[in-house]
DNA sequence: TATGAATGAGCTTTCATTCAT
DNA sequence: AATGAATGAAAGCTCATTCAT
């Protein structure tokens, strides 16, 4: 049991040790000896555990993918049997900047889309695990709500993929491809601008914003 | 003036090649020799004109960003004293869409991505010559528009991060990270519910349409 | 004793199983892995039994080594108390050209051989138990039918070289080496020639045979 | 000119070396920096004239057959028109027998058995460039030699095949397998031994002679 | 005794880059 | 200016061998 747990653990650290040191260099620049290194084993014992540069790529992006998915997921949870729609999509959408903004995701998605060409799997892999997993969740959501005449989103799918597009789109747009971290305030204003839009469009009319917070 | 010529036709063809060669292999996968061989010179010749694969590299999408920039900020030319502004802002994204589901700016930017550890001014670069430089002539028309009374855009700013965010966000998001082809239909139909929410959002109280085409 | 007799298996099955992978791959190219995964055994085991992947070597080789040798002498009883001098030479040629033919010999042959120069004394050693033993053997033979009249063999090491060299040394010209499986039909044209050349020269009057069968 | 030459020279001294490697370590433990140092330029120059290892071989070891092939046929060269048929016969014996004592071709026998596994052409290739080249035209003069009834070889090529295992077999008996090296009496007395027994099965009456020297 | 796990060493190969022409 | 040839450096991967159970 502890030689299980060893060789768990192992298997684990080699994964985390590559996923920073990939985050960090790239695949092709990352080299398996430093990432054995930051894992706290010999090379060799890489090779056991992940029999492949590229399986070992794999392997820690399917499992960074995993982890933010689940993050993600759990941004739209506000959104079960909200009263106060507004607030409940204005605290999605601050959930979801703020794990957006994180360097993880961030890394994922810069090291799935460079390995598109040399692993074209992967990245429908993580895009599943990720973004068509946040994006089916907040359809549920947005079509559950609209059935309780709390929302008017006609095609559900459609509203989802512009509410987070008006998040991570512009999030991505200012903070360059996520190159310069944001400021806090700028995330809320990035979230009250987007859920505002979005009501605009998909809110039923007592909650409908008018387009700036007071009159021009 | 010739031999002027050839050594300008000489350099434009290896950074042609160069591109090519990058987009197709990524930065590291990419050797020297092959993008000598596209251009039809000898290995040398690329050091002789470009010092470094580094620099090759960087000049390259340089060159690239440019010419994207350009077609993007093109794109935005129908607003541009709009009669119909519903119609320019339709035909406004349709070319943007277009624009962004070619090869070429979506090789740039997996490029630009990637390479941004390795490169971390390059992105900025990249950005200002193609995001940055769309996102501001974009904000420069809706002000005008505003303006003229044809929108109202209180921050045209962030209105231009959200339209564009309504279309390359749900361009991205669709296409998978741009992994997959999307066919003109689809396109259509994001650019008219891009329109649509923006309208909601910021169109003056003439132009907003119903949230779906039919009734609810 | 059942455990010794089952030690005892197990170190036989790891001996056959090394000269079986070496046989197909070489000494280096074997690794000690599939001979332990061939033996039905872990690695470590292997090394439990035989220390070194040197020894190993040495020792399969040594095993089969006795064996061949054991076959090649038991070609040349026919020699022994022989009536019929042609026949029962012709016999010993058939079985000895037959054991040569076997894949075992040819491998240990090829192994001794690319081996020697990373284990000097495997060569001799093999070579000892194998060709020396036979020529001995068959020296004996013809010595004793020399002396009986049966034979002129003023020299029987001599002869005894020459009636294996004219049938290995053309079953191995034949052959090319013992890349390419002769037929049953040439064998037999090997023997009966040897033979007919070996009688030429070391034959008693009445049993020296015309070169060819049939006139000139 | 100077340039293509240094290139030949360059090719010539990296087959050269790698040959000498090869002998002195067998394929696998060869490793390609000793045959670059021996060969007097950097690893990458090796790689850059043969591409492989495995090709460095083959090309090593083809040329290789090349020579020791032309010195073989040489050997033959006396039968050619020969006066007096024994003493040619004993020149050419000489000849063979000191061209096979030599490290060279003994050196390419070894390898060309030990990489026949991983090189299943090749061995072949070598066997046309030697064995069989020998054995042709040996059998040619045997062929001329009957027809001007100055032998009597109704078959040739078993003749040849025969007088060649004679002196090649019983050397490598005698040297065990080429590991030891014999003094020049003792390869005397194998071409005498051979060309009496040869010429006892194949030669003229009048040049036949008795199985030993005088009368046992 | 037998084994899963781990490791140190080493090899082939590739590539960016530089000379010499 | 352009190129064939050469090289220093580095990386992926494999293997014989040893611990710890």
């Amino acid at each position: 049991m502890t030689a299980t747990r060893g060789r768990i653990d192992k298997r684990q650290a080699i994964l985390d040790a590559a996923f920073t040191v990939f985050a960090e260099r790239g695949y092709d620049q990352a080299c398996v000896r430093e990432i054995a290194s930051a894992a706290g084993v010999a090379k060799p014992t890489v090779y056991n555990h992940l029999s492949d540069k590229a399986t070992l790529f794999r392997s820690a992006l399917r499992a960074a993918a995993d982890e933010v998915g689940a993050v993600c997921a759990a941004a739209v949870e506000p959104l079960r049997d909200a009263a106060d729609v507004p607030r409940a999509l204005t605290e999605t959408a601050q959930l979801l900047l703020a794990a957006c903004s994180d360097e993880r995701p961030r890394a994922l998605r810069r090291l799935a889309l460079s390995g598109s060409t040399a692993f074209p799997e992967l990245l429908d892999e993580i895009q599943d695990a990720t973004s068509v997993r946040l994006r089916s969740a907040l359809a549920d959501r947005l079509a559950r709500l609209t059935l309780a005449g709390q929302l008017r989103t006609p095609d559900p799918d459609i509203a989802a993929d512009q509410l987070l597009a008006l998040l991570t789109g512009v999030l991505e747009s200012r903070s360059r491809l996520g190159s310069r971290e944001l400021p806090a305030a700028e995330l809320d204003t990035i979230a009250t601008a987007a859920v505002r839009t979005f009501l605009s469009a998909y809110g039923t009319p007592g909650e409908t914003p008018e387009p700036a917070a007071g009159p021009v």
